[in-house]
Order: structure tokens, then C-alpha cells, then sequence
RNA sequence: GGCGACCUGGCGAAAUGGGAACGCAUCGGUCUGCAAAACCGACAUGAGUGGGUUCGACUCCCACGGUCGCCUCCA
């Protein structure tokens, strides 16, 4: 694999490399199910889910892993505020997770762990901690000991003595620990038994805890949101590393950058944020997703409609390239188109150095884009061989998928409604008798069903506008 | 206050110590009855500003300006 991912933790991009089973462990951090999730939270599904895809279609083996959390603070005030209970109200956000995710079409994760299911372990890796003199029960709680952990502060880069502390634990020896298991609170109808009393985990260590047992310790790669580095993989590390001792966790720590939802049509404190149920709904998964591969994963993403048009018009320009390719496939030619075969394989040699350069999506658009040129060049020219065509075909439709875009490539529904063809010969009618206001007038009709027409060589053609 | 990131054409966005990709938009042209699609051509003599290193910098270094993120539960 030649694929190099940029750590958080070193600043330099590093070899991706497979565990001891030769598996690549990815593990990205989930949403917090209170609620449904809005467009930002879906960058690092999709860019996880891509990275997972990509190495998997390069021929390796990947298992990728995002967690659902379901215990916790916003859960409890969300819930109370609907007047339901907590268990509830995560069990539903969590389903319209799954739902709104799959709206993608990119699959799921090989797991989707939740803290529910995982208490069992959590319990015993505090209990490790406790053991190891990292962590102190206090009252019903029991923190981290954040300065009895020497690498702390490593991945975010700041000294302990420069930070802030927040005083608001009481119970802390220390303002900078870190809370691993919350005792039961008034109020708080979830709550589970643990050797420190009823209650439940702190915020980090339900990650440690399910990374360890979905992916083992020496993972390849640990990622999520880029405001997740300080605390909670600084957490992460301390509590994983500190219960099994020295640098043992995951290889590299990738993180993606924020959505800037400055528009203030959609502003968090309003409430009003794109859900992306709503978005994808509306733009369609394909441009969501372009949306997302046309920017690097790790520069921030504004999100508007003119951005969401954008990917649109590119998605249709490669729609536009298949159905030619469709297209040439009648009355092809038998020689092969040299400069053709040429750009194929220069775009994708070009596809994967980008690729492998740190995940460089926008390289390997780029590199898909001048493909899409190259072959209306040579379609201009003439009618490659039928063989050529498909390869193409293929290949074109084979790097849209590693970018999770091979529904681009799926033809487009066949059955035009008999109406839509009536009116498509009653307008070549037309066009023969040179009526062409008619003829005009018929093409708006069609327009109107929702059905686009082109006039081309062999006579017109309609597509369902996409 | 501390730590860090970023500043490339109308918009978005890459790569790179020595010709500034790609997408969208715009303007010409070809094709078409027209349109659409597609193709051809034009579109940053310049990369926030000012210095420095270098034969040579958008690319490395410094300063200033601006935008932004994090600093205990936000992807």
C-alpha cells in the first residue's frame, strides 16, 4: 500500500500500514445520537467511508469502525426536554442515524459499536486504570490523573501548565483531570452498576474502550472531526496507553476539518442547521457527495448552495460523458482512439498518485475531469472500437467508485413514459413540417414532465433530468 | 492570555524551489431551425502585505495584517 495518511500526531503524512492480521483498523469517532445529524456531521462518514472503499478497491483489507455514542449529557437534557426517556430517545436518534447515513449509499461501517453494549468493558478498563494508579474513584466518580500520565498533551501539542483549567468538578484532586464514570445524578433515568455505585461513563473512555475490542490496540488509523483533538483523543491516548503501558495505540490520528456553516440562515444557536436528511434530499447523494471529494478532507468546507451547485454541474458533466460513451457503443467504430488509451492511463496513474498523497480527492477529481475531456475529444474525433468504449466505460465508472460516485455510472432508468414519446414524435412532426414554435412549444412540455431533450446526430434523445 | 491552522483568478479548489491543475461562472467561435450537450479559444505577468535566504520563491524563513479552530463533554 502506498497510501500515506497526514498524522495529527507527527504533523508529517505517514505510510499506512496494515496490522499483524494485515488488516487496516480504522476507527472514527460517531455522532452523539440526541438529536438528528446535520451536513457537518457527515463529512467524516463520508471521508471515512471513501478512505475504507479506496483501500479496499487498491486491493486491501480494511475494517473501519464507527461507534454510535448513546450515553450522555445531551442525550439526558434533550430527552427530558421531550418529555421521553433517555433509552428512548437514543435507541430513535440512533435508528434515523442509520437512515440518514444510508441516504449516501457508501455502505455501512464493519462496525457501529455502542457505548450500551460496551459497559462491560469500560467498566473494567477503569477499573484497570484505578489498578494502575492512573484513576481515583471520588465520591460516586472517578477520574483521570491527568499529571501521573507523562505523554499528555502530545497529540494537541500544548503544555499542561499553559491550559486553563475549568473548575468544575468539585471532586477532582486536580482541575485538569477527567472525569471516566460519572456517578448517578438526580434526574438521570440511564444509569448502570459499577463498582463505584450507579452511574455512567465519562465522555473518552467509552472510545478506548470500543476501539480496543473492535480493532485490538495497534491499529492503523484512529480518526474524526478535528475539534475531537483536545480532549477527547488526548483522552483517548492517555486512558488506552496508560491502562496497557507505553506507545501502543493507533498508528495515525486523522483528522478532518469543520463544514463553515456561516450562512446564517443556519446558525447553530438558531437550531436551524442543515440536517442531512434534508440535504440529500434535495441535491441528491451523488452531489452530496462530490460536494465532499471535490475539497480536501482536511481544509474547511463552506457549505452553501452554490457549492452544493457546483457539484452538481460536475456530476452532470460526467453524466453527460457516460451516456455518449452509451451512446458510441451504436455504430462504434473498429480502430482504437491512441490518444484515448494514452489519457486513460495517464489519468489514472494521476488518480492514485493524488490518492495516495494524503487522500487527495480534489487531485483525483481533477484527474477523473481530464478523462471526461480526453474522451469527448476523441468522441469528437470519430467512433472508437466497441472494446475501447467500454473499457473506458469501465474504468471511468471504476474511479468514480473509489470516491463512493460509482452510482454516477449506473444507467439512468430506460422506461420513458409513453407520454413523454408522444410528445417527442409529435415535436419531430413538427420539426419536419418546420412548425417550430410547435415543435418549441412541445419540447417545454416535456421539459415540463421532468424530462430532458437533445437534439443530436442520430435524432433526439430525452433524459430524466437528474 | 495559551496552542494551532489558514490567506492562490468572479466563486470553489489543487500541485509545486524553475511553464499556476481541475470544476463552476463569464466572454468569443464551431455544431444546431433554436436550445441543450460537446469541442476550440479567451479569462491570475501573479499568489494578504513587507522584508530575507536563493542563480531563481506562490512554494523555505521572519514580521505585520486578516480569517478561523481548540483551550473538559462540538464531526
Amino acid at each position: 500500500m502506498s497510501l500515506r495518511l497526514h498524522s495529527t500526531l507527527t504533523g508529517v503524512d505517514e505510510p499506512v500500514v496494515p496490522g499483524p492480521d494485515g488488516v487496516i483498523g480504522i476507527y472514527a469517532c460517531g455522532p452523539t445520537v440526541y438529536s438528528r445529524i446535520h451536513i457537518g456531521n457527515a463529512r467524516p462518514f463520508v471521508v471515512f467511508s471513501v478512505l475504507k472503499r479506496y483501500l479496499e478497491r487498491c486491493g486491501e483489507r480494511a475494517r473501519l469502525v464507527i461507534n454510535i455514542t448513546d450515553v450522555n449529557d445531551k442525550i439526558y437534557d434533550a430527552a427530558k426536554a421531550e418529555g421521553i426517556g433517555s433509552t428512548e430517545l437514543a435507541e430513535r436518534c440512533a435508528r434515523q442515524y442509520i437512515e440518514d447515513t444510508d441516504l449516501l449509499g457508501l455502505g455501512r461501517p464493519d462496525a457501529e459499536p455502542k457505548v450500551t453494549d460496551t459497559m462491560d468493558e469500560i467498566i473494567a478498563l477503569i477499573a484497570d486504570l484505578v489498578e494502575r494508579n492512573l484513576a481515583y474513584p471520588a465520591g460516586g466518580d472517578v477520574y483521570f490523573r491527568v499529571a501521573a500520565f507523562p505523554g499528555y498533551g502530545r497529540l494537541s501539542g500544548r503544555n499542561l501548565l499553559d491550559m486553563v483549567p475549568s473548575d468544575d468538578g468539585d471532586l477532582k484532586d486536580d482541575p485538569l483531570d477527567f472525569a471516566l464514570w460519572k456517578g448517578q445524578k438526580e434526574g438521570e433515568d440511564a444509569f448502570w452498576e459499577s463498582p463505584w455505585g450507579p452511574g455512567r461513563p465519562g465522555w473518552h473512555i467509552e472510545c478506548s474502550a470500543m476501539a480496543e475490542r473492535e480493532l485490538g490496540m495497534r491499529f492503523s488509523v484512529h480518526g474524526g472531526g478535528i475539534d475531537l483533538v483536545f480532549p477527547h483523543h488526548e483522552n483517548e491516548i492517555a486512558q488506552s496507553e496508560g491502562a496497557h503501558g507505553g506507545d501502543c495505540f493507533a498508528h495515525i490520528w486523522m483528522h478532518n476539518e469543520m463544514l463553515e456553516l456561516s450562512d446564517s440562515k443556519m446558525s447553530k444557536s438558531i437550531g436551524n442547521i442543515a440536517l442531512l436528511a434534508d440535504v440529500v434530499d434535495r441535491w441528491g447523494a451523488d452531489t452530496v457527495i462530490a460536494y465532499f471529494m471535490q475539497s480536501h478532507y482536511r481544509s474547511r468546507l463552506p457549505f452553501s448552495d452554490e457549492r452544493l451547485g457546483d457539484a452538481e454541474a460536475a456530476c452532470e458533466r460526467i453524466r453527460n460523458v457516460l451516456r455518449a460513451l452509451d451512446r458510441a457503443l451504436d455504430g462504434a467504430g473498429d480502430a482504437n482512439d491512441a490518444e484515448l488509451a494514452k489519457a486513460l492511463v495517464e489519468s489514472r496513474q494521476r488518480f492514485h498518485d493524488s490518492m495516495d498523497d494524503d487522500f487527495g480527492t480534489p487531485g483525483a477529481f481533477a484527474a477523473i475531469f481530464d478523462l471526461v475531456r480526453a474522451i469527448n475529444q476523441a468522441l469528437e474525433r470519430g467512433r472508437p472500437a466497441e472494446g475501447q468504449v467500454q473499457e473506458v466505460r469501465r474504468e471511468l465508472v471504476g474511479l468514480l467508485d473509489m470516491l463512493g460516485l460509482g452510482g454516477l455510472g449506473e444507467s439512468t432508468p430506460g422506461d420513458t413514459p409513453q407520454e413523454v414519446l408522444d410528445l417527442l414524435e409529435a415535436r419531430e412532426t413538427a420539426r419536419a413540417d418546420r412548425d417550430f414554435a410547435r415543435a418549441d412549444a412541445l419540447r417545454d412540455e416535456i421539459s415540463a414532465l421532468g424530462f430532458e431533450l437533445r437534439d443530436g446526430p442520430d435524432g433526439p434523445e430525452v433524459y430524466r433530468a437528474s
